[in-house]
RNA sequence: GUGGGCGUAGCUCAGCUGGUUAGAGCGCCUGACUGUGGCUCAGGAGGUCGGGGGUUCAAGUCCCCUCGCUCACCCCA
């Protein structure tokens, strides 16, 4: 392939009009359904200091941090993902905020790894958060809010599902199960990884690492393997803590049943999420045939904001990027063609019309319309309409000889063909 | 970081076991068509065969290195 003198970085894209053009139809349906739900827009740095990921985020994102020491001899990182910003900036302002704090953001962001198929070393995120409300319907609002994007972006029950899960529901089931207290950590990563997983290693680390025994460990995997609600109250219902999440969970997804999204949501107690922060429900959105990575993960992080110094407010959010959500939308064919467009097409039949088409062009452009001509003047009228054509003009103005004698231009349709005239005095 | 596959025109690709001036389709440019686009026809431009080194009388083709892309692993925004 022939290349000029620079290449492009290793995992970065270039979005010349066509590619640009796919990436704004996502943004702003995000930006469409972000609004519609009041959610008022936000953005930060790029850059960051380092510590800001390192103990925040856990181990997983921090040693794929794009990260190296700035000029000032300062650990920067590109911003690996939104959250740890957006608490560093609501520390800063948050007491004088009205809650809850309704905020949305579409950062670019970035990880330093070798790129595979939906992961690149930048990417864009769809970014929505609520702060300062504990209540459940916070959780499940958020949900709505991922759910109506995919939506928007004409995806359905058949393309895709949410998964939801509660890290206290999963605890109190690890506790029920006979898993101590300082092993639950560990388990939670085993859980995690348990669909990448095969059967007997998922089981044998169960048994090593979060010193489960032989029978409790087959029980919890049937437990997980079941993935519903009235398995995990049929086994550890009568148990307080245990119904106290249920509780909850039931009124979660009844929110989103009333919304009329239940045919997207289902529980699934393996859902944990890997970043450290998350306290509460977590979810994660998949393609209905688990070809493709996560396409959006969130949960709730009532614990975050204070970390970073803030006021000690919960929250709940998730972040989707646009990389395998491209993929899913091209592989469904809702990826729209693209195509320019122009309002008008001003032709000068012969350069001594050219005064005058340009006043015209610019005449239309301050009404508003999207204008353009052949900027070389001495351009025949047969090649001026292909450029016309090519530019994607809806009508051709042609201003020629016989036509300003009679004080009018003509107006042709590209699609139809047809031809009209309109008075000069309307175009100038 | 580890392993597999692949790099030929702007794009998609063809080039048999090494053998004259490296091809096709699409796109682009010019003309047929100096007041009417799409269609058609004719012509044209465009390649250090990713880069470097080696083997050979001869390398797009074989070998080594390197860069990039891609898939998987690790991990998972």
């Amino acid at each position: 392939m022939a290349t000029s003198a620079f290449q492009r970085l290793p995992g970065f894209r270039d979005f010349p009009p066509e590619e640009l053009a796919l990436r704004s139809h996502i943004q702003e349906a995000w930006r469409r359904v972000s609004r519609r739900y009041g959610f008022q827009e936000y953005d930060g740095p790029p850059l960051e200091p380092l510590e800001l990921y390192v103990e925040k985020s856990g181990a997983e994102i921090v040693g794929q941090l794009y990260n190296f020491t700035d000029k000032g001899e300062r650990e920067v990182a590109l911003r690996p993902e939104m959250t740890p910003s957006l608490a560093r900036i609501l520390g800063d302002r948050s007491r004088g905020m009205s809650k809850p704090i309704r905020w949305f953001s579409t950062p670019q962001l970035f990880r330093y790894e070798r790129q595979q198929r939906g992961r690149l070393r930048e990417h864009f995120q769809w970014n929505v958060d609520i702060v300062g409300e504990e209540d459940v319907a916070a959780d499940a609002e958020v949900l709505a809010v991922a759910i109506d994007g995919l939506r928007e972006l004409g995806l359905g029950p058949d393309d895709f599902r949410a998964r939801v899960s509660d890290r206290r529901l999963l605890r109190e089931v690890l506790l029920a199960v006979g898993v101590e207290e300082e092993r639950l950590p560990t388990a939670f990563g085993i859980i995690d990884k348990l669909e990448r997983m095969p059967r007997d290693k998922a089981r044998a680390t169960l048994l090593k690492d979060a010193k489960l025994g032989s029978a409790e460990t087959d029980g919890l995997l049937e437990l997980l393997d079941s993935a519903g609600l009235d398995a995990v109250r049929a086994r550890f219902g009568d148990r307080g803590a245990v119904a106290a999440e249920l509780a909850r969970l039931a009124q979660y997804l009844g929110a989103l049943e009333a919304m009329g999204l239940g045919a997207f949501v289902q529980f699934d107690l393996r859902i944990v999420r890997g970043l450290a922060y998350y306290t509460g429900i977590v979810f994660e959105l998949f393609d209905r045939k688990g070809a493709l990575r996560a396409i959006c993960g969130g949960g709730r992080y009532d614990r975050l904001l204070e970390l970073v110094g803030g006021e000690p407010l919960p929250a709940v959010g998730f972040g989707m990027g646009d990389v395998v959500l491209g993929e899913l939308l091209a592989e469904r064919g809702l990826l729209p063609a693209y195509e320019r467009a122009l309002d008008y097409f001003v032709v000068a039949v012969s350069p001594e019309q050219r005064a005058q088409a340009l006043r015209i062009a610019h005449t239309l452009r301050d009404r508003g319309s999207s204008v353009a001509y052949a900027l070389k003047a001495e351009l025949g009228v047969t090649k001026q309409l292909k450029a016309a054509d090519r530019e994607g003009a809806k009508e051709v103005l042609i201003v020629g000889p016989d036509e300003l004698a009679r004080g009018c231009v003509v107006a042709k349709n590209m699609e139809s063909g047809g031809e009209r005239e309109i008075a000069l005095s309307e175009l100038t």
